[in-house]
DNA sequence: CGGGCCTTTGACGCTTCTCAACGACAGTGG
DNA sequence: CCACTGTCGTTGAGAAGCGTCAAAGGCCCG
C-alpha cells in the first residue's frame, strides 16, 4: 500500500507542465496559468495492458485521449467482420476524435502495447476551450493534423503498388518517431504485419514480402519487429517516386 | 448596373436563416439570435464557375467555405503530378479543413459545377464559436462529420475490389443526395469519370467497365453523367456484401 | 457543323491475392 | 530445463483482377 510502483506515481503525478509532450500534445503554445485549468481535467490512468480497449464502436463519446507512451491502433470493423485499421497512434497523438460526428464511436482504440494515457473529459474540453482562445487554436490545431494524417493514409492507398506504400509506411512511422524525439532510424513496430497489412489495404503476405525485398536491397535491416533504417535516402526515394525507376548511381544526384 | 441577375441577388440577400441547408450546416442547433451572428460573417459569393479554385496547396487558411449548390472536389497533387482526389463536396458540406492543422492548404478545391458558395472568414468563425457554445458544438460536429467521410473513403479503399468500391461509391453519393433533400435514385454526377478513378484509386478503364457492368446488371440506368439506381437494395447489396457472392433469390431473404 | 474532351471497349501483361506449408519465437506447464 | 502449443512471420506456386496501351464512338460547346 505505502509504495506503489515508483515509476507509474511519477508519471501519474507530473501534470502536461512535466510532459516530455508538452509541445506536440493539447498543451501546445498555452500560457502556465492556463495549462492548469487543462491539467484539473486531465485524468491519468494506469498502465493500459496490451490488447485492452480505451473503447468500442458505439460507445459514446465521453473523452479524447492521449498516449503518453506506447502505441495504440484504430479499428473499424466492417460488416463481413474484417478489420480495417484507420490509424496507428504515437504518443501525443489525439484518439477518439472518430466520435465528434455523431458522437458515437466508430471505431476501437486497442492497446499495442502497454501504454500510459491521459484521459481528457470531452464536454469539459469544450468547455475550457471555449473559455481559453489558445487551447481552442491548439485544439482545431490537433484535430487538423488528425486530418492530415489521415489524408497522408489515404495518399498511401490511392493508386500506389505494395513496394511503394510500404516505404512510405516505414518513412512515415520514421518521422513520427522522430518528431516525439525517438530514434527515426531504430525502433520496434509496435503492430503486427496483419495491422500494418489491414492499414495499408494489402494482404499481409505481401508486407511480409514487401519488408524482406526492403531487407534485400539493404534498405533496411530486420530483426522481426525491431527495425533499423540502413538507408534512409533510399528509403524516401521510393516512398516518393515511382518503384520502377532504377536505382540512382549516388545517394544525392 | 442597376440590374444584377435576380436569381443571385436573391440568393446572396437570404441569410442562413432562410437557407435549406441551414439544418445541416453550421448554423444547425444554434438559435436565432446567435445565428445572426454567425451571419454577420458569412460572405456569400457570385456564383464559382466549373473549373475555379477556392484555395490552392500552400495557400493560407483564410476561410472555410461551404457550397450552397454544386460540387466541389477537394484534389492533392502528388510530387510526381499525379491527381489524388481526397474528397467530393457537396452542398452543406465544409470546405477548407485541410489546412486546420498546419495552417496551410494541403489540397485544391476546384468547382465542379457551376457553384454558390459561403465563405466564413476563419479566425471571426474560431471567435464567435467561442463565444456561442451551441455554435462550437456545430462546429466540431460538422467537423467530425468530414472526418466520418474521409473514414467511409478510407474503407472504400482498403481490400475491396473495383466492382465493390464503385457501389460503395453510388450508394454513398446516393445517400448523401437523399441527406439534402435531393433524389436518391436519379442525380446527375458532377464529376468525371476520372475524377471517380482518382477518387476510388483505380484506373478510368476500371471504372467505366465498373459503372457498364453495373447497368448490364440492370441495377443502374446511365446516361452519360445521368444516373438513375434501378434496384437500389441490390446496390445496397454489392456495396456491403462481398461481390462474389451469388445473388440472392430475394430482396430482404 | 466542327473540334475536343469524355467515355467506352478490347487485348495483354503484371502485380497482388489466395491457398498452403513451414519456420521462428514466446509463454506455459511438466 | 526442456518439450509443447499457439501466435506470428516467412516463403512458394498458381490464379485472377486490374492497370496499361490502343483505338473508336459519343456528347457538349463553341
Amino acid at each position: 500500500m505505502s509504495d506503489a510502483p515508483v515509476l507509474d506515481l511519477a508519471t501519474i503525478r507530473h501534470g502536461c507542465a512535466h510532459c516530455s509532450l508538452q509541445q506536440l500534445c493539447l498543451p501546445a503554445g498555452i500560457n502556465p496559468t492556463e495549462l492548469q485549468q487543462l491539467d484539473d481535467i486531465v485524468r491519468r490512468r494506469r498502465p493500459v495492458a496490451r490488447g485492452e480497449r480505451l473503447y468500442r464502436p458505439g460507445d459514446a463519446l465521453t473523452a479524447v485521449y492521449v498516449a503518453r507512451d506506447g502505441a495504440f491502433k484504430t479499428v473499424s470493423i466492417s460488416e463481413e467482420g474484417e478489420e480495417q485499421v484507420v490509424g496507428f497512434h504515437l504518443p501525443g497523438e489525439l484518439i477518439g476524435l472518430d466520435a465528434l460526428g455523431a458522437g458515437t464511436h466508430r471505431c476501437e482504440a486497442v492497446a499495442l502495447t502497454t501504454a500510459n494515457v491521459c484521459e481528457v473529459p470531452f464536454d469539459q474540453l469544450a468547455t475550457i476551450a471555449a473559455q481559453l482562445p489558445s487551447l481552442q487554436h491548439q485544439l482545431l490545431r490537433v484535430i487538423g493534423q488528425s486530418v492530415g494524417r489521415d489524408q497522408d493514409h489515404l495518399g498511401m492507398l490511392v493508386r500506389r503498388q505494395a513496394g511503394e506504400r510500404i516505404a512510405l509506411f516505414l518513412h512515415g512511422l520514421s518521422e513520427r518517431y522522430r518528431n516525439i524525439g525517438q530514434s527515426a532510424t531504430q525502433f520496434k513496430l509496435p503492430m503486427s504485419r496483419e495491422d500494418i497489412a489491414h492499414y495499408l489495404g494489402l494482404a499481409l503476405e505481401t508486407v511480409s514480402r514487401g519488408f524482406t525485398r526492403l531487407q534485400e536491397e539493404g534498405v533496411i535491416e530486420l530483426a522481426g519487429r525491431r527495425v533499423d533504417i540502413r538507408n534512409p535516402a533510399e528509403l524516401n526515394r521510393l516512398a516518393h517516386s515511382a518503384e520502377h525507376e532504377e536505382p540512382r548511381r549516388s545517394a544525392r544526384a
